[in-house]
DNA sequence: CGTGAAGTTGATGCTTCTCAAGCGAAGTGG
DNA sequence: CCACTTCGCTTGAGAAGCATCAACTTCACG
């Protein structure tokens, strides 16, 4: 790396395009394994942009391009079966990678979709790819990083397979709440989600969601206040998953 | 590394301590990526074991002590449910890392049964993560490795939230012959599986296993052959699964 | 207000699981 | 070497769980 990337000709901050240094997630997500030569590249290579709520951001089998980091906001990650159905693989929030399941495709294998206004930043894969090469201990911590998802993928995995639909809603709110808690209370899910969302979430449909979601209510584990839903009894909850690890 | 580890002082081989050079897994397994001081370490800290057919190689919420290499045989690895029910979330073979799912965790978050009679290689974790740590060459592909791992479960995730019994079924049919596929003829699955542990990869009963492999039989789609299943049309099969990425 | 989208609820029927009986192969012991 | 046991597999019947469909209600938004 080359000294040409100095903090004197760094990009200047132009509202989406703000000084790495500066934001939100310099300290909690992988920006904080960067050495400040990585963040200076990124700096000046990152392109970020501004998606609406509802807007797709990632689209399956399109050629792999970029990774994203989001900035600030919400989304939800899918893949598509049979007849299109969609299976909410990832909720992802401020400060966490995009795209990365890309990262040894040809194709991205998984959608995205925005479940808030939300501000990315861009990154060339290959530009993405000499950081990590110059970078071993990023390299090392993103490798814990897919660890990681795999080890919350294979839960999911055995969860679909033998848990019942009530069995899997309950599953999913505590996902959702774990995806997005503000405080350390087990209440608000912390994002509005339609029942089909949550159906594609739980792996069951929108009918099977909003009865067990009224059975919860009537067993005052959760309240419904509008379209949000709030965890009044989160070792209810736990108690129908039984199994937690 | 110092130049204590010479080639003079590498370990004897004695039947199972073989030397890593002699490994038939010398080429294609993360092998591959270490350099010699790498592999003179392991040769000299490895302890490889014996383990018979059936045997438990891996317990779930156990002590993360070690990482192992399959040397020769198979290996089902599974994630334990509800009442004791088991999910077969991967079948490995010669070649193949075993309990790299430990890395980053305090306790192995799966149990492993040898398939057939095999012999591992046992590294210390410390060991491992010294290697890594000193050769990002092997790091970056272990990364590369863990996000394929991921890629795979993603789909499985998808795929047992969506397919039928029917679909499942063929599924794993395809998975199982993709795992430990002997020549590229798309016939014998490699390997002798129960009906239970089958289901317990498809995410079915095995009595649904029963139901629809004798249905496959019917359509000429398989034949069973003993305790031996024989794929006569591998397209068929995948035409049942449909979707395949 | 009016319109469309999202949510609720109950009825219906299909899919899948469970249970049980029968079969056959493999292993054990007299 | 043959009965006997055991285990895994097969098959069918019954029950339960779940998806689908449809009618209705509520909500959001122009």
């Amino acid at each position: 790396m080359d000294n040409l990337l100095s903090k004197e000709i760094r990009v200047k901050p132009n509202g989406l395009n703000i000084d790495c240094y500066e934001c939100p997630s310099h300290h909690c997500s992988l920006l904080k394994y960067c050495l400040p030569e990585n963040i200076d590249l990124i700096n000046n290579r990152k392109r970020c942009m501004s998606v609406k709520k509802g807007q797709q951001v990632l689209y399956e089998r399109t050629l792999v391009d970029k990774i994203f980091f989001i900035q600030t906001g919400k989304v939800k990650v899918y893949k598509t079966g049979i007849n299109g159905k969609q299976q909410i693989i990832r909720l992802s929030k401020t400060g966490d990678i995009l795209g990365h399941r890309g990262l040894n495709r040809k194709l991205y294998p998984i959608s995205a979709i925005a479940l808030s206004d939300t501000i990315l930043c861009g990154l060339e894969v290959n530009d993405f790819v000499n950081v990590l090469q110059t970078n071993p201990n990023l390299a090392y911590h993103l490798m814990m990083f897919y660890a990681d998802e795999l080890y919350y993928s294979e839960i999911k995995t055995r969860n679909l397979a033998q848990f019942s639909v009530r069995e899997k809603v309950a599953d999913a709110l505590l996902n959702i709440q774990e995806s997005f808690k503000m405080s350390n209370e087990c209440e608000s899910l912390g994002v509005i989600l339609s029942r089909q969302e949550i159906a594609e979430i739980a792996g069951t449909t929108k009918e099977q969601v909003s009865k067990n979601l009224a059975d919860f209510k009537d067993e005052g584990i959760i309240q419904l206040n509008g379209k949000e839903i709030l965890i009044l009894d989160c070792e209810r909850l736990k108690g129908i998953v039984g199994i937690s690890e």
